[in-house]
Parts: structure tokens; C-alpha cells; sequence
DNA sequence: TGTACATCAGTGAACGCGCGTTCACTGATGTAC
DNA sequence: TGTACATCAGTGAACGCGCGTTCACTGATGTAC
């Protein structure tokens, strides 16, 4: 680590990196300012030059994660070139790489308890991440046979809720390991299965 | 509250209950003995001549929780009757059931951060719940046309996932209300799909 | 370029608090005879 | 039925700890002239 004087430099961000390896480590629940500050080489009272308190500090860690959350999904998802599956099956995988390589934003984001309409910052953060989504599920549902398909939204729903059971039960180490199957052998082959039942043929892949 | 003596009568399970209230008040990282004690009625002290310390507490509520919903499961599930499918659909309901009546138990089980080999207990526990699930869907998954039919233990891992997934995004006020569906509508649906992807025919509902 | 000064971003000590847990104790209960 | 006594299940006080946060302070920086 580099050596520094008095003044930080950039401590704002210091503080954000050093709580996100906290989360990663004891949850968004064990996180603590004291700890955060230690681990960026500075005084426990230092923090609160930038950040009015605990809440504060995480829900701009959620901020963040959703803005790189959806910059990820976005670059994923290329407007839906070459084709929407392509497209939507590069997006689910985006998702879990973000929750693996990610996991402190992951869990500041979904598991911290803080409301998304704690700032307005973050509900804008959080609706773009929601956008690529359900642009991903519209695409692809348009073209599906509109009879007995769900609306884009619910499609959308869905997947997400794959997406986030998949990372919260067998994506960790936590509830011991429970499948036999990588979390992205299990999304893959839950939405080709859902695919399928939204009358996408087997060829079209 | 009835009144009692020095004697509790039963405390164990008083402060199983008290835990519960708080979890599902506040969160599993948010209970504290201290609270938990002071719900029952009795000095901070008593919960140690009954659980070595919070850890156990938090087992003893989980492998509850996890019996509980075996239980559960298993009435909905009826031995598959009337047919693999109705089975398999009122287990899904009973999923989301579980849920939404027993918060403290369903965080405890699943949010702790406590590994489900925590205890021999808790480890049976929770494979009888598994159990439960995976033969409902194996049940079903031996109706459907063999070919490209994911293994069974695959079938239960979606469904499960799907149900932990809409638990958490959408069936909690926390993260504010993020869809416009109801939880049973989105896994009906879900799974509705998922189960044509597999070969189920319409008329077979 | 040099200096005075406002402002910024740290420090270190302290606060009040609630936590998990331990300990010596004591009141209540149940059992042997 | 009555009594002595072991055991059980509570109490209350205390511990050490780490937390979030505040406060008066001070060292560093940047700007006006």
C-alpha cells in the first residue's frame, strides 16, 4: 500500500471499497464503520466527513453496485444483437458473473434491507438495472406465439427470480452446497426448459 | 399473559418464540438474546441454562422451521394424490404458505447465514424438506416425455430456486415492492410454463 | 513569488449504549425414607 | 404424611467489548492579493 500524509486523497472511495470486501465477508448485517475505517488506514471518526452515517455508506455501495450491475448487463446484452436469445442468454449469464465476482454489491443491493427508494439515486440506479431486464425479456417475447404468453413484465419476473433463487441457494458456500449442478448449468437449463414452454422451438437456437 | 412463579414452566420454547417474533421483526442478524429474554419475561441471564448461546438458538429455530415445513410439504403433497400434478402445484402453493405465515422461521432456515450442517439435527431436518420437494418432482418429471427431461434432482433445483427467488424480490415490502403480481400468481405462472417446456399438455390440467 | 487566511479533511478522546456471557446466589421442585 | 436434601431453573450484578457517533482540535491545502 502506498504510503499517504495527513489527507487521504480519495477516502469517499477508499471507505466504499474497503466495506464492499467487509459485506463480502460477514454480510451486509456484520459490516461496521469502525472496521471500514481501519481498513482504510484512517481514524473511526474520519468517515463521517464523508458519509452522514452507517445507511448512508451502504446505500451508496447498492448505488454503485446497481450502476455496474446494469453497465454489465447492458454491454451483455448489445441491444439484443445478434439475435434476443443470444442476447437474453448472454444477459442471464451476465447476472450470475456479477453475483459471483461481486458479491458485497450483490449483497448491499438485495440483501441489506435497505428499501430502493431509500435515495432517489438509487431508485434510478436500480430502475435502469430493472430496464435492461425486462428490454431483454420484451425483445424476446415478441417473438414468441402470443397466444398464452405472459406479459413481458412477468416474463421478466421470472427470470429474476430464477436468477436471484439460483445465487441465494446454490451459489454460495453458506447453506452448504446443495446441488450437484454449477449455478449456471441450473439457470441455463431452467430457462431453455421455460423457453420451450413459451413455444420457442428447439431449432431456433 | 398469564402470570407464573420463579419458575417458567417452559422457557425453551418461550424463547423459540420470542426469537421468532424478532427475527421476522428485524431480521436474523437483528435478534439479540438480551431482546429475546426480555420477550419471555425473564432476566438476560435464563437463556443460558437452556442454549449454550445465540448460535444454538438460531439451529433450534431453523431445524423447527425446517420440520415444520416438512410437515407442510407433506400434507399438500399427499403422497402425489389425486395426480402427480395437483401435487405438485399445492406443494408450490404451501412453499409460498410457509412463507408468508412463518417469517422467522423461513429467514432463520434460509437467511442466517447459519450452514445447514450446523447440527445433525438441522441437517436432517432440512433433507426431509428436501426430500419432500424432490419427490413431488419426480412424481411428475416421470409423466413427461423422457427426452431432453432434465434429471429430477435438476426439476427440483428450479422450482426451488424460482420459489426461494420470488420469496425474496417479491413477496417482502423491503425492497418495495417490485412487481405487479402477487407471489402465487408469479409461481403458478412459472412453473405453468416451465411444466410445457417439459411436455406437460394443456389438457393434462 | 510570498504571505495571510479560510476551508477542508483528518485526529484522538470520549460518550452512551446494548450486547453476549459468566458467576455466585437463591427460590422452587421433586424424591428418598 | 412429614422432613431432609439434592437438583433444577431462575436472579441480578458485573465483565469486557465494540459499536455509532460527536466534539474540539489540528495539520494540510488552496486561494486572494
Amino acid at each position: 500500500m502506498a504510503k499517504r500524509g495527513y489527507h487521504h486523497g480519495n477516502l469517499r472511495q477508499a471507505l466504499v471499497e474497503a466495506a464492499l470486501e467487509l459485506i463480502a465477508e460477514t454480510g451486509p448485517q456484520g459490516f461496521t464503520m469502525a472496521e471500514a475505517a481501519k481498513r482504510a488506514d484512517v481514524s473511526a471518526a474520519a468517515p463521517y466527513r464523508h458519509f452522514t452515517g452507517r445507511e448512508e455508506l451502504i446505500i451508496e455501495i447498492a448505488r454503485q453496485g446497481f450502476d455496474l450491475f446494469s453497465d454489465l448487463l447492458e454491454y451483455a446484452y448489445k441491444d439484443g444483437q445478434p439475435s434476443p436469445l443470444v442476447a437474453f442468454e448472454a444477459v442471464g449469464r451476465a447476472y450470475l458473473a456479477f453475483a459471483r465476482k461481486h458479491p458485497g454489491h450483490y449483497a448491499a443491493m438485495f440483501e441489506s434491507g435497505v428499501p430502493v427508494n431509500a435515495s432517489k439515486d438509487l431508485a434510478a440506479a436500480c430502475a435502469r438495472a430493472d430496464n435492461v431486464l425486462l428490454r431483454a425479456a420484451a425483445d424476446l417475447s415478441a417473438r414468441m406465439p402470443p397466444d398464452r404468453r405472459p406479459p413481458a413484465t412477468m416474463f421478466a419476473a421470472h427470470v429474476t427470480a430464477l436468477s436471484h433463487g439460483i445465487v441465494a441457494l446454490y451459489a454460495r458456500g453458506t447453506p452448504g452446497a446443495r446441488a450437484p449442478f454449477t449455478p449456471e448449468e441450473l439457470l441455463e437449463s431452467g430457462v431453455g426448459v421455460y423457453l420451450r414452454g413459451l413455444g420457442f422451438l428447439e431449432s431456433d437456437t
